[in-house]
DNA sequence: ACACGTTTTGTGAACGCTCACAATAGAGAT
DNA sequence: ATCTCTATTGTGAGCGTTCACAAAACGTGT
C-alpha cells in the first residue's frame, strides 16, 4: 500500500455520499441525523479507518481533547531523584488515563513550580500551547488563588483534589478525618489504649484534619489524648524515625501508632525492629498511603488507603462531562479504605 | 483584563512591525533572520506572553510536539488494579516527560493490549489521532514487527526499549547480563558460593540473558552451577515464594538468592523468615529492580538499578533530536548500578 | 552605476476540522 | 394541493500555524 496522507473527513464524506458536516456530525453524535445516513457513514469510517485528528478538531473550534495534570514540580522531581518514586503520580496516570481513554480524550501531564511567582505564567503557557478542556490541580497547587484565577479567566473547567467546596470547580477528596479516626478505631478495637500518631507536615491542611479525627476517635472511646504521642515526621523517613525513637525509648511508650504516610510507617517498623519490638505483638502500626511496597514489608502494613486513582477518574470524567456542556460542577466525596494486614494485632 | 482570545502569532507580529512568517522564524529559530529584528520579535513575544498554539502548529504541516509513550495494556492495568502500582511506568514518566519538557515537547502515555490482533490499528488510530513526532515502544511491543510496520509505514521514528540493534530505530537498552555477573560477582566476593537465581518470566528474553551473566560469573569465579539453584518465579511473590521454600528447605541450601525482580526478593525475605533465618547472615539477597519499596524492607534490599528513567529519557532526547531533522537512529548502552544496602553480607 | 548572487522578508495557500448560517426535504395542518 | 414548521443536509468561512514561493534588500565585483 502506497504511504498515502491521511483519511480525512473528505474521504469518509465522499465514500459515504455526504458533506464534510454530516460526517462530522455523526462522529460529534449530533442528534439530527437521519439513521439511514448515519449508519452509511459509519460504514464508510470503518472501512477507511478514519479517526478525526486531534489538531484539526481543536483547531476547528471544538474541543482538544486533552486534560492537563498539573503536580508540583518540586516535590514531584525531588521525589524521583531519590528513587523514591511517585506512587501518587502512578495512581493519577491509572485513573485518569483510563478514563479519558474511555471517552477518546488523552491526559497530559505538566510540572508547575508551586510557591514560584511565576506559577501563573507557568500554567498559562501550557494553556495557551495546550489549550485542554480541562485542568486538574493536585495538592498544593489546588490551594492557589493564582492559578484558579488564571483558569477562571480563560474559562478553563478545573478540578482539585483534595478539595470540598465544589464552588464553580470540580473537587473530589476523602473524609480525612474519618479515615484517620477509622484507623485509630480499629487499634481501640483491638484494645490499644496508648495509640500515637505521626503526622505529616504541619502546614499541610489534611494532616490537621486527620489529628482531628484521631482525637475525635479517642474521646470517643473515653481516652485521653496524650500530646506526647503526637509527632511530626514531615512525611520523611529519618525526622518520624527520630520522634518514634524518643517515643519508644520513653517511659511509657505507645502501643500502636498512626502513620500519615507509608515512608514513615516503614520507619517505625526500623524503630521497633531496633528496639527489639516485634510488631504487631509489641507495637502495632497503621499506615496511611498504601503504595505498592507495604503489602512486602515484614510484616505486610495495614493501611488506609487513599481512593487517589478513584479521585483523579472522577475528576476527568467531570471535567469531560463538562468540556461536553453538560452539567459537572460540584464536590465528589469518595470513600477510602482500611486494609488489615499483619502490622496490627492485640497489644502485649 | 477583557477575557481576550489567544494571542496569535499576528499580533506578535503586529507588535513587531514584521510579517508572521518573521515571527515563525524566530520561534523556530531559523538563521535567516537579522540580529535586530529577532530581537523586536523576541521582545513582542515576551511583552505579550505569546506562546504558539500547539494544535495549530501540527496543523500547519509542522511537528506536533508530542511523544507517545506506549505501554502494554493488560499488563499494566493488572498491575495497577491489583494495586502493584507500576514503578515501571514511574520512573517512564520521569524519565520522559522531564525530558521532553526541556525541549517544549509533551509526553503523552497510551495502552495498547499486545497478542491482540488489533494491536496494529490501536496504533494506527492513536497515530492519526495524535500525530506525534516519536513512538516509544516499551516491551512487550518492541517486539511487535506489525506495530513496527505501522510506524515505518507512516516514517514515524520510534524507539524501542530492552532492544539493541538500532536499525532505523532509536533502541535503548542495558547490559543484561553484565548486570547480573555484576550481582553475582558481588555476592562471590563476600564469600558466597552457592548462589541461587530466581528468574522471571521463561520467555523474556532478559531473563535468559541474565542467567547466561550470571552462569558466566561462576563459572569466571572457578564455581560449578547447580540446576536445582536455578529457578523460575515468573515475577510474581507467590510462584517464586513456593521455588524459594523447595530451594531454602533443601539439603544443600543456597547461601544467597539474586531474583529478576523486587516482588521476588520480597518473596526470598518472607521465605527466609519463616525459616527463622536472619538476612543477611543467614541469606543474603539481591534483587533486580530497585523500586521505591526496597530501601524501606527490612532489612533494605541490595539492587541491581535498572536505567530505566534515563532510557525514556534517552529514547526522548533521541526522538526529539530526529524530528528535527538531526541523526539520531542507533543502539544506547545505558549503565545499570549496583546499590549495596542491607540484604547482602558474609556468608555465615 | 550595473548586473549578479546571497541574505532577509513577505505573501498566498494549505492543513482538517467545526462554526454559523443557508438550503433543502419532510411532516402535519388547513 | 398549499402552506408552515421542523428535521435534516450542505456551504462558506475561519481557527493559528507552516510551507512554498515571490519579492525586496543587501552586498560585491566589474
Amino acid at each position: 500500500m502506497a504511504k498515502r496522507a491521511q483519511i480525512t473527513i473528505e474521504d469518509v464524506a465522499d465514500a459515504a455520499g455526504v458533506s464534510r458536516q454530516t460526517v462530522s456530525r455523526v462522529i460529534n453524535l449530533s442528534p439530527n441525523v437521519k439513521a439511514v445516513v448515519r449508519e452509511r457513514v459509519l460504514a464508510a469510517i470503518d472501512r477507511l479507518g478514519y479517526v478525526p485528528n486531534i489538531s484539526a478538531r481543536r483547531m476547528g473550534g471544538g474541543r482538544s481533547y486533552l486534560i492537563l495534570a498539573i503536580n508540583d514540580r518540586q516535590r514531584t522531581l525531588e521525589n524521583w531523584r531519590a528513587g523514591h518514586g511517585n506512587d501518587w503520580v502512578d495512581q493519577m496516570l491509572y485513573g485518569g488515563m483510563t478514563e479519558c481513554e474511555r471517552h477518546g480524550y488523552h491526559l497530559v501531564f505538566e510540572l508547575i513550580e508551586a510557591d514560584s511567582p511565576s506559577s501563573a505564567r507557568q500554567l498559562a503557557d501550557v494553556l495557551a500551547s495546550l489549550r485542554p478542556d480541562g485542568v486538574i490541580l493536585t495538592p498544593p497547587h489546588c490551594d492557589n488563588p493564582d492559578l484558579i484565577a488564571v483558569l477562571t479567566e480563560r474559562s478553563i473547567p478545573s478540578a482539585r483534589v483534595g478539595h470540598h467546596q465544589g464552588q464553580g470547580h470540580v473537587d473530589v477528596h476523602m473524609d480525612e478525618g474519618r479515615a484517620a479516626g477509622r484507623a485509630a478505631e480499629h487499634l481501640i478495637d483491638l484494645g490499644h489504649r496508648r495509640i500515637a500518631y505521626i503526622a505529616g507536615a504541619p502546614n499541610y491542611g489534611n494532616s490537621a484534619l486527620r489529628v482531628s479525627g484521631y482525637l475525635a476517635a479517642l474521646s470517643h472511646a473515653g481516652l485521653q489524648p496524650d500530646q506526647s504521642l503526637i509527632g511530626n515526621g514531615n512525611f520523611q523517613f529519618a525526622t518520624a524515625a527520630e520522634v518514634i525513637e524518643t517515643m519508644l525509648g520513653g517511659d511509657n511508650p505507645p502501643t500502636a501508632i498512626i502513620a500519615d504516610n507509608d515512608e514513615m510507617a516503614f520507619a517505625a517498623l526500623h524503630v521497633a525492629d531496633r528496639h527489639g519490638i516485634v510488631v504487631p505483638s509489641g507495637l502495632s502500626i497503621v499506615s496511611f498511603e498504601d503504595t505498592p511496597g507495604v503489602r512486602f514489608s515484614v510484616p505486610p502494613l495495614t493501611a488506609i488507603r487513599q481512593p487517589t486513582a478513584a479521585m483523579i477518574a472522577k475528576a476527568s470524567e467531570r471535567l469531560i462531562a463538562i468540556s461536553k456542556g453538560e452539567e459537572g460542577f460540584g464536590a465528589y466525596l469518595l470513600d477510602f479504605e482500611l486494609i488489615e494486614r499483619a502490622s496490627t494485632g492485640k497489644p502485649g
